[in-house]
DNA sequence: CGCCGGTTTGAAAGCGCTGTCAAAACCAGG
DNA sequence: CCTGGTTTTGACAGCGCTTTCAAACCGGCG
């Protein structure tokens, strides 16, 4: 079997709890002493046990990050803004992910089953009954990311999606001339595009214009939906001062791809601009004019807000509120003003 | 504080011992009895404490999954074919990242640090003298993705680069005709750059053909780096039966972006093929011809012998092999022959 | 020399759980 | 009612570690 404090101890010809001292470093240990303990564990290679460890300290020293999903770059980056904070703090990190499809006893098991973890960060992508149920006997610190439960208290980091929006469809009116917008949102109940949607409509309301009622479509984010959308209709969208506005870049690429194969000029016959600037944004051409979120950034502020709440259990809740940022490539026509040029294409 | 197995039996009015086996159910228990104990559990909300469990089963229920880089479509897909077959198998998966970059100490403390894990999934994509200590005395379950060290045994999944890249080369020469090919790679020491060009020079080289001594040249498999390349040579580079074989799609994807630039048409002026069949294969225009690399595949195999050498730690070490699939589309000209047309493009 | 404060160490009590072993309870058959 | 075998249950010894608490030690002072 693997070497234990007491072997370490024996070799040292110290008590357990010397040796224990030597490893936490806590107390004071006379340094000849101290020597001899570590020349102990380098020459064992001991390692202590972690679940003895935790068994004692109540901590792991482990967080959970769970996803809807795992694919595509727009988690891949919160996962890794979450997994360099969480090395920077000491942290270990654990990445999961639960499809809205998955019913909430998964996620009870996904999150309580693992009470090897310190705390978890959640993003969901619905919010219904029972998880707010299912959170509010969770006893462990959690941090809801992109998303808030009124009725449990909690930390959260929160995208302000629709102010986002907001700025995107503004730049569309005022800079580009666009009186008319198309939205293409992801499924209809999803929190984000529901945000994205009403930042757009607030606007165009706001400029006198109307709202894309009968021109917003629901699809799941993908590609291959907006492109097939769009085969069929780009003919009818492209006009003077029409705008696309794609709930993500996956889509926006869809309909530029599906406005090529049609003949439409992409921006000079219709506008197309995508939402969340994934690297996909700088890839299509024209390039996406489009909306970065700092998803690296979240992952960095959950892991940061779920230390602190682990250090301390106690403290009032807190929330981060983050806001996405206008990027001007070439999809929108009227670029060179507001904001900077990214990507060798810029 | 959290409740106990003492106190579900005390309220049970059992010993600590029937309400284990209750929990594990290995044993028999009076089915009277186990209703008492279980509706214990149900009142008081008691959760086993993970790290006492540990403790005593040596087991945590967690697998590691260390990947050189958790950013792109390609980790993405380990990840996700990794995650799903833990979740099948009862396992959790946590994930971690450790660039090249980084110290040994660093990939000691993120694997050997984390002995809550029951085993270890590691992708590197360099393999030096440090490493092959460390992981020599490291005495835990692993399993080495697209990578093997000889003087250690172990699990290992391989995919078969070379072969792959052999199997593109040759659809370039005998299906589109191409003479002259042009390598971009990863890093000059990555071990898939150094298998995909290996196969591409072999092919060449049984056809009587020049292979692409002078026409390698080695990137950082960025999108950006390649776009600059491309723009730079791709004027010369264009002619007929001509390829560029990219070591990865998103190079592809910019060398396709310079050539659009600079008025060189794909694939009728020049030929481009990626490789891996991410996402942006199928987003880029024309579509790319590329080598699909089973990588949700890869995940799952490593978490399957993970799992099994965790059952059986003495068993014989594992070699599972897998081959890339041929994917062609539209940046290769000749095709309609060989493999099957994926995407909305095709 | 004995005593005091401060430093350094060791013994031992858990942390919450599993698993062994033996005792208790039960059931038939005699 | 007792016996022998089969369930069913409980007591308890750890797993490897941290953390009191008290003992041992040390140097200096009265």
């Amino acid at each position: 079997m693997s070497v234990s404090i007491a072997d370490v101890a024996r070799r040292a010809r110290v008590s357990i709890s010397t040796v224990s001292r030597v490893i936490n470093g806590r107390n004071v240990v006379h340094p000849e002493t101290r020597a001899r303990v570590e020349a102990a564990i380098r020459e064992l290679g001991y390692r202590p046990n972690a679940f003895a460890r935790g068994l004692m300290l109540r901590r792991s020293g482990l967080l959970g990050l769970v996803l809807p999903d795992l694919h595509g770059d727009f988690y891949s980056e919160i996962i890794r803004g979450a997994n360099q904070h969480a090395r920077e703090l000491g942290f270990g990190l654990v990445v999961s992910s639960m499809r809205p499809d998955e019913s909430a006893p998964a996620l009870l098991r996904a999150i309580e089953g693992q009470s090897l973890l310190d705390g978890v960060a959640l993003m969901v992508s619905e919010v219904d009954g029972k998880l707010r149920r299912t959170l509010g006997r969770f006893d462990r610190p959690f941090v809801l990311l992109d998303a808030d439960i009124e009725s449990v208290p909690h930390d959260c980091v929160l995208i302000d999606q629709q102010r986002g929006a907001e700025a995107l469809t503004r730049h569309l009116v005022q800079r580009c001339g666009v009186r008319r917008v198309i939205f293409l949102g992801g499924q209809r109940t999803n929190i984000d595009t529901m945000a994205r949607l009403r930042g757009c409509c607030a606007v165009m309301r706001a400029a006198g214009l109307v709202e894309p009622r009968h021109d917003v479509f629901y699809l799941d984010y993908s590609y291959e939906r907006a492109y097939e959308l769009a085969r069929e209709h780009v003919r009818r969208w492209a006009g003077p001062r029409t705008a696309v506005f794609a709930a993500n870049d996956e889509m926006a690429a869809g309909v530029l791809a599906a406005a090529a194969a049609r003949g439409v000029r992409v921006p000079d016959e219709l506008i197309v601009v995508g939402f969340d600037d994934t690297r996909v944004a700088r890839m299509t051409r024209p390039a996406l004019t489009t909306m970065r979120v700092p998803m690296a950034q979240m992952g960095a502020e959950a892991v940061r807000l779920l230390s602190q709440r682990v250090a301390d259990p106690a403290r009032a809740p807190q929330r981060v509120v983050l806001t996405p940022e206008l990027v001007v490539r070439e999809s929108c026509g009227g670029a060179g003003k507001a904001g900077r040029l990214a990507g060798p294409q810029g």
